[in-house]
RNA sequence: UCGGGGAUAGUUUAAUCGGCAAAACAUCUGACUCUGGAUCAGAAAUUCGGGGUUCGAAUCCCUGUCCCCGAGCCA
């Protein structure tokens, strides 16, 4: 099978690597993290950081961790942890057996912060969080010391110890880095390292009540792994001089932390709490409802690992804040799809044919190949009798100009089966067409005639006495605009939902094998897209998720008609 | 207002030391086809502005503009 993978990413941090390779900074070691929060579901800006993280290890011969970041007791839950992983390794990449937490290092942390006490550089502040806030200043202006900024080294000790057994509420103090309250950078203007939350901990429980910030417990928890390069967010730029003083002051092993552009979608949302949203206000079934860019959302719609990967090497690593259009992802897996998926039938909208001259009660078998782009995948067998259905938009009773398909009185090909002419069109009392009424030529059989004739189109079909029951589901962009949140003053990004992003289609009818397949799996639609069987499917009724279509020049013919 | 970062075809990225600005996606043509699919061939399209250095600048210097991020006891 050819690989989908053809594009050999080269950027600025592996650029950066290869040169320390070269002088040996870091002793010829490449080793990186992923350090999740567990506090929602990953979606594919992670999988950017993913792609990256692990991709880089992997490139270099080096290994990534997987590392919880959950120093925030109120916000993480241990059903993130098992969903995240999950993600992770669908995705195709492996921490073997370095599963961290941020927790893990709770007491060295601990530890660390009164060695900074002890050193003069960290201090128990007593100001409320709405004084810390004024303090701090402005942009524009420098902040002011606070009074508790020059408490004895021992009274430091003191209080944040019986911070640590429990003795205050939450908020009645934290623990600051002493460092700049004038600095430009509002991450130096001291800043807060422990806060007091009496919060149950999904892993250390009750243990504590006392909880590192991101700051304080980030660089640190790389340094303990030996990371050798933390790659990040942009929004980090502004945190590394802080990362770097705390590795500084403590005088330990000093990871190198890199930032990269975040992901921006057209057409898509990716804020975690934007998503939530969608999910509680209804806008979307759940987490995993393919229309969401979460991971579990993509999956579920028929998106491929190989497809994702691929898509995050195309486009690249860089610093630039960027928004890469849809249509790159869905080339993507129209790319990977076309070579690996089975080709079926299946009529969404079906019009009924009667072959006149094909005898009432023959069946007959026709082969059919499964995919023409690897002969390796061999073919089946499909039942064709008198009575079918094809795709009512493949009649036009009025056929417009270039129109390749049925018309009265026009001959087309039934794909893997016989040439056929529409002889009569029969409609109901309202004048809508119900039926066809068609002959097919015996010795057309195969898909070609003795004399060589040619026709034009061809279309998909399936046996009315052999078809299954489906029910399929059309999806189009989530939002309606490239950029939801370009709207009206006043307003946000749900007005942009696009009001016809989930269609579904009942009535459909599929080719025989397909009743009994395992949920997940992804055939194409021979002439009209990628779908995928959905969990929802009983034995009673298939679903299945249109992944993406295929690429449509009739479309394109049709709208520059009009 | 201050600090940090960024700017190359419509989009995302390349361009080794200062040496012919390129690829993919998207768009448009055409060929081919038992999927109006796939594939193939072709077209159009780019260095944020203004100065400067240089034989030569996307790259170096000066200057301006625009965009993103930052004032959680979130990460």
């Amino acid at each position: 099978m050819a690989t989908t993978e053809a594009v050999a990413p080269t950027d600025f941090i592996r650029s950066i690597v290869e040169e320390d390779l070269r002088t040996g900074k870091f002793a010829g070691r490449v080793q990186t993290r992923f350090p999740p929060e567990p506090n929602g579901y990953l979606h594919i800006g992670h999988a950017k950081a993913i792609s990256i993280d692990f991709g880089i290890a992997q490139d270099y011969g080096g290994q990534c961790n997987l590392r919880f970041d959950d120093t925030n007791p109120v916000k993480e839950e241990e059903e993130f942890v098992d969903a995240i992983q999950n993600d992770i390794r669908w995705l195709g990449y492996d921490w073997g057996d370095r599963l961290f937490y941020a927790s893990d290092y709770f007491e060295q942390l601990y530890q660390w912060a009164v060695q900074l006490i002890k050193d003069g550089q960290a201090y128990v502040d007593s100001l409320s969080p709405d004084q810390v806030k004024e303090h701090r200043g402005a942009f524009g202006t420098p902040g002011v010391e606070s009074p508790y900024r020059n408490r004895s080294v021992a009274e430091n000790l003191d209080l944040f110890e019986r911070m640590r057994a429990g003795e205050f509420p939450d908020g009645a103090h934290v623990l600051r880095a002493k460092i700049d309250m004038t600095s430009g950078n509002m991450n130096l203007r001291d800043p807060v390292m422990y806060r007091i939350l009496h919060a149950t901990h999904h892993r250390t429980g009750d243990a504590w009540c006392i909880y590192p910030m991101y700051d304080f417990a980030h660089g640190q928890s790389d340094s303990i792994e030996r990371v050798t390069y933390s790659l990040c967010d942009v929004a980090y730029e502004e945190h590394r001089p802080l990362y770097d003083w705390f590795l500084d002051q403590l005088g330990i092993f000093h990871p190198q932390q890199l930032e990269f552009a975040r992901l921006n979608l057209t057409h898509t949302i990716l804020s975690k709490r934007y998503l939530a949203r969608l999910v509680r206000e209804g806008h979307v079934r759940g987490w995993d409802d393919p229309r969401m860019p979460t991971l579990a959302g993509l999956r579920r719609r028929g998106y491929t690992p190989e497809a994702i990967r691929d898509f995050m090497n195309r486009v690249g690593v860089a610093k630039s804040p960027t928004t890469v259009e849809i249509a790159l992802l869905e080339h993507c897996l129209r790319q990977d799809l076309n070579l690996r998926a089975p080709r079926v039938m299946a009529v969404l909208d079906p019009l009924r044919v009667v072959i006149e001259n094909y005898p009432v009660d023959q069946v007959e078998e026709v082969a059919a190949e499964n995919n023409p782009e690897d002969p390796g995948m061999g073919s089946r067998r499909l039942p064709f009798s008198r009575v079918l259905y094809i795709e009512r938009d493949d009649f036009r009773e009025a056929p417009p100009k270039k129109w390749f398909r049925l018309s009265p009185g026009a001959e087309v090909r039934l794909k893997h089966a016989y040439f056929i002419t529409c002889r009569e069109v029969v409609k109901d009392e309202s004048g809508e067409v119900v039926e066809l009424r068609c002959t097919y030529d015996p010795e057309s059989r195969g898909g070609s005639t003795p004399d060589g004739r040619r026709v034009k189109g061809t279309l998909h079909w399936v046996s009315a006495g052999h078809a299954a029951p489906a029910e399929v589901r059309m999806y189009d962009h989530l939002f309606t605009k490239p950029d939801p949140s370009d709207v009206p003053e006043g307003q946000d990004f749900t007005v942009n939902l696009n009001p016809n992003s989930l269609q579904v289609l009942t009535g459909c009818l599929v080719e025989p094998g397909l009743a009994g397949q395992a949920p997940g799996s992804r055939y194409q639609f021979l002439r009209q897209g990628y779908y995928c069987l959905d969990p929802d499917s009983t034995p009673e009724k298939l679903v299945f998720n249109q992944s993406v279509t295929l690429r449509d020049s009739w479309a394109k013919i049709e709208k520059a008609n009009e």
